[in-house]
Parts: structure tokens; C-alpha cells; sequence
DNA sequence: ACTGAAAACGACCAGCGTTCGCTTTTATTG
DNA sequence: CAATAAAAGCGAACGCTGGTCGTTTTCAGT
């Protein structure tokens, strides 16, 4: 990485991954609140103040890997979106992906989000546009439902909120009742069965 | 406040409670990450050692909070529980209440409640023994709607855990769609309805 | 070879939660 | 009523934190 040569933007992206990726076992093992500044530098292999070269505050490292995420998840839920396929279908296909993108790499995003938590407003908003891409996608698939006749003619907002939020309690159960696969499951089966006419 | 007393359990659980009294309105202005041990001192009208002697740590303040207040939750909800109702109407009734406790002082539980997340796994878990007694008070009705026959043979303890965290998304919403009772409302027709035969 | 500018850095800062050793207060005792 | 023991109360001090600053290192373009 020569020094003189200013980064672009793109180039500067990639080093933040790059300063994530080498971090990440750190914050698995630790939690992300629990590691300080300098044990983040020493893992990323630079000098403390360099790091803020690259991410403005401590913040605003879990804020990125949250947008990172979020994009990829919106994504991959636009993919399923576009099938053609009944919209209660889709939202269940959604559901099994969004499940499995969590399991993959759960205690990670066990850990940040739950410290996401407590980023202050601003930055929690930031994480929120994020969520909301993903939150109006499920919405559309709801009222295509309603439209349909497939769906009672509920709060399509309110009801996406609700399919996001039921999703806490299937992976992060800490009484869990079979498998995220299973709970994933009966949790969709009875909140489907609540959309229904 | 004599000196030279010991104070027994008792006295010192009122002065706890006196103290985060005194304090709560900080809390509110501020929230509680952001406040310093200094500040609380202060406002409770203490020198910043004594704190210590009523709560062992800065975090402790937090727990003692949700404690007391899962503790009123679970006993309001036990005493709508033991009422001669059907299961469904006992629960939505618990719920009412649940979301009229939230409101009352929303502001605080919403502060407190988000800033308890980051706590440490090990305080979180006393908090969540207080949620299990709650937890599991819904999770009796529910089994109880299951033997009447009124509600499917769904998983009670999951079906429960879906209710209380269905709150949040009602309260808590940052673009919300109606009254929170509304919202409510419509959220528990969604749920009764997905448990129902 | 020189130079300007960006990257990298470690010493430093204010403020944090927490601890410690000391002072103040008072119910009990002789 | 004086002496005492023990708890309540306290502020200075400690080790740490996230974040800043002035300097040094490095290199592309001349």
C-alpha cells in the first residue's frame, strides 16, 4: 500500500473491508462494546490513529458493516421478490433466506446488532434506512397479497414490521424449542394464517 | 439518615429506590450511557462513593430498574390471568395492560430498555429471568387455550415469546401507522387469529 | 534528486467507571 | 456521660477509554 499516493474512494471501501474482515474474530470473541480502539488497530495490523483514517469513529465501524449487510440482504430479497411465484410464497422464500443469512454468520450479527442497539440516534438512523429498504420491499409483497385477495386487508407497514420483528425470537432464542429451521416455521405458519381472509 | 446504623436489606432497597428516583429524570433528559456516575451522584444528592454502596456498578442502576418494573408487569398480568375469561380474551386483556404500562412512561421504557441491551451478558440474564417469569405466564394461558381447544397445537413457549416481542414494533415503531392501541389491535387479530383452530 | 501531499503514527487529552483510605456520625456500652 | 466500634459518606486517585494533533514516513510527478 504505497504511502504518497492519495486513496479513491473506491480503494479507501476496499480497505475498510479489508480493516473489517481482519477484525472480525476479534469482535466475535470479545463483542464489539469490549474492544478497544487499540486492540482493533493492533488486529487490523495499524497504528491506532491511522484507523480513523479510515472509519471517522468506533461507531462508525459497526455502521458499516450493518449497510453492508443490509444492502445484501435487500438484494438478495429483490431477487426472490421477482419470481413468480403467490406472494405468501415469496415471503416465506424471503423469510428462509433472511433466516439463513442470519444463521450463517450468527453470532456475529447476534452480537453487532444487539450492540447496535446503542449507537446514538444518528447513527441508529443511518442503520434504519438500511432496514427500511428491506421493510418496504415486504410491504409491497404484502399489499400484492391484499390486492390479490390472497391477505385480509391488514396494515401492510405494520404487518412487515411485525414479519421482521418475529424474526429475533426464532434465532436468538435463548430457550429455543427446535431448530431456527423449525421455529422459522411455525412462526410463519401462524402469522400467515393471521394474514389470511 | 442516621449514620452509625447499619441499614438492614429492607432500608437499603428503599433508598435504592428513593435514589433512582431522584435520578430518573436525568435518565429521561439524557439517557443513561450518557450520564455519569458524577452526574447521578448528583442528581441523587450523594457523593459519588456512596453510589457504590447501594449499587455495585454504574449497570446495576439499570438492572434494578427493569427488576422492579418486570416485577409490577408480571404481577398485573397474573392477577388478569387467574380472571374466568376465555385464554384469547385473558391475553389480549394482558396485552392492553402490557401496552398501557409501555406508554405510561414510554419515554423511559423506551430509553432504558434500548440502553439495557448493551449491558453484559452475565446482567442481562438477571433481566431475563424476570422476562421468563412473564414469558411463561403467557405461555400457561396459551397451553391452557390449547387444551380448551380454542387455539392450535402450536409450540406455547414460542407462541409466547412471538407475543411479548410483537410489543415492540407497536411501541416502539419510528414510522408507525395509527395509536399505538390501534396498532395493537391489529396486531393481535393478526396473531390470535394465526393461533386459532 | 527534489518536493508536495497523503498515509501512518504514537504521544497526549479529557472524561469515564471504579477503588481506596480517610472522616464523620451515632447507637451501644460501661 | 464519655469512650468505642462500626457503618455511612466522601473526594482523591487509578487505569482505562475514545478521540486528536503534530510529526515522520513514503512515494508520484516533476
Amino acid at each position: 500500500m504505497p504511502k504518497g499516493t492519495p486513496l479513491t474512494e473506491e480503494e479507501q471501501e476496499k480497505r475498510r473491508h479489508e480493516i473489517f474482515h481482519k477484525v472480525v474474530n476479534v469482535f466475535l470473541k470479545k463483542g464489539f462494546q469490549e474492544t478497544s480502539m487499540r486492540e482493533i488497530a493492533e488486529a487490523a495490523g495499524l497504528g491506532k490513529s491511522t484507523l480513523y483514517d479510515y472509519f471517522k469513529t468506533k461507531d462508525e465501524i459497526l455502521i458499516y458493516f450493518f449497510e453492508d449487510q443490509l444492502n445484501d440482504l435487500t438484494a438478495e430479497a429483490q431477487r426472490i421478490a421477482l419470481q413468480n411465484m403467490d406472494a405468501d410464497q415469496r415471503l416465506r422464500q424471503i423469510m428462509e433466506m433472511h433466516l439463513e443469512f442470519l444463521v450463517e454468520n450468527k453470532n456475529l450479527f447476534l452480537k453487532l446488532s444487539i450492540e447496535a442497539q446503542r449507537l446514538k440516534l444518528e447513527s441508529q438512523k443511518r442503520i434504519q434506512n438500511g432496514r427500511y429498504a428491506y421493510q418496504d420491499l415486504l410491504r409491497g409483497l404484502i399489499e400484492e397479497g391484499i390486492r390479490e385477495g390472497a391477505f385480509r386487508k391488514v396494515d401492510p407497514l405494520l404487518a412487515a414490521r411485525l414479519l421482521v420483528h418475529i424474526m429475533a425470537p426464532v434465532v436468538f432464542a435463548s430457550r429455543p424449542t427446535g431448530t431456527p429451521q423449525e421455529m422459522l416455521k411455525e412462526t410463519l405458519d401462524i402469522f400467515l394464517k393471521g394474514l389470511q381472509v
